[in-house]
DNA sequence: AAAACGGGGGA
DNA sequence: TCCCCAGTTTT
């Protein structure tokens, strides 16, 4: 493997004249950083923005972070996705707190010891805070280096992120490990782009291996086998008055430690009186449904998920054997929900 | 090593 | 439809 000189500088100065003006590059604060690269996780930037506002708005510092319950920091999170990253991130804040007396790990393999912050973050973190000269490797990195030099194994092996980290190792300069880090992720983002980039004009079309051996679009290699699964939720909505009844997720299953109404699970979206006979063994009262929804489709990345929503009138008292809680209106505003149930609450 | 984990936007 | 995004954790 042969390492193109000057590859680093013409980086640099592709990004100096082509970067976007984004907030998180006007601080070295390595809590702003932090947050900023956890919402940016399997995030587009113009989805992560608003957000990365909002959290430094709400949280100016981490202890501000910390003090807060993790229900509020999902609330803040809620439409993101991967929620576990919010639920880390708390975890990770009171150990900032706890075992570091409320300063930021300053180095990567401090970072790394952080819930949430893997190598790709930790590296940004210590790189762009703290001057360290560690590679990231995130997406936009996988494609570059592994069209430039050819790299046809498949990106989701590990052993291939080692192969991409010993290259960027080699790339780094160690006088601007920052500011190539942001180079290179925002030249894959903006124009080593997946699909068909403008490579007639690109500022390594002469060296690039792809481009030469015309294997772009096949770079990199990624096997993907995720199977999509249907689900089928069918929501009970039980109202007394203007509240609603829910409940709080905390299985080993999407969207733990949101709020949701009570969910009847089942492999098909059920007939009315299907529903009634499943929740009839809980209640001694007759069951009316008074409201139907249409069936909504829900796709996420692994699972597309049908659901279907049914008001019900009964005894408050019997409801709340159910485990599921009664909310007032600006409560259940104030709840963490899935996009589903805002997609079913705003119609 | 493989699977699980959300939601959105572009082609 | 398919792709994939400033990835990490759990199994």
């Amino acid at each position: 493997m042969q390492y193109l000189p000057g590859l680093a500088d013409k980086l640099i100065n592709w990004y100096y004249i082509n970067k976007r003006d984004l907030p998180w590059r006007h601080t070295s604060d390595p809590y702003k950083i932090w947050i900023s690269e956890i919402i940016m996780q399997q995030t587009r930037v113009q989805q992560g923005l608003p957000y990365y506002e909002r959290f430094v708005n709400h949280f100016p510092t981490v202890q501000d972070f910390a003090s807060a319950s993790t229900d509020v920091i999902l609330r803040h999170w809620q439409g993101l996705g991967y929620y576990s990253r919010a639920r880390n991130m708390h975890f990770a804040s009171k150990q900032i707190m706890e075992e570091y007396s409320g300063e930021f790990p300053s180095s990567f393999i401090g970072l790394l010891k952080l819930k949430g912050v893997g190598r790709y973050t930790a590296a940004a973190i210590a790189s762009f805070a703290f001057g360290e000269k560690t590679p990231v490797v995130d997406g936009n990195v996988y494609r570059v280096l592994t069209r430039i030099f050819g790299i046809s194994d498949d990106i989701s092996l590990p052993s291939t992120l080692k192969k991409i980290e010993n290259i960027a190792e080699k790339l780094i300069p160690v006088d601007n490990p920052a500011i190539f880090n942001q180079a290179i992720m925002e030249f894959g983002a903006l124009f080593c782009i997946p699909g068909k980039p403008d490579c007639s004009n690109c500022i390594f079309n002469e060296t690039c291996f792809a481009f030469k051996n015309g294997i772009v679009s096949q770079l990199p290699v990624k096997i993907n086998k995720v199977k999509i699964k249907q689900r089928f939720f069918n929501y009970v909505i039980f109202k007394d008055g203007n509240d609603q009844a829910l409940k709080q997720r905390f299985d080993k299953d999407i969207w733990s430690g949101l709020f949701e109404y009570y969910l009847v699970e089942k492999d098909k979206i059920l007939e009315p009186d299907e529903l009634k006979s499943e929740l009839a063994s809980h209640f001694t009262d007759p069951i009316y449904f008074t409201q139907l929804s249409e069936t909504y489709i829900h796709i996420l990345t692994h699972q597309k998920i049908l659901a279907k929503f049914f008001v019900c009138n009964l005894k408050r008292t019997e409801v709340e054997n159910l485990k599921l809680k009664f909310y007032s209106p600006e409560e259940v505003e104030n709840l963490a929900k899935p996009v589903l149930l805002l997609k079913y609450i705003n119609k």
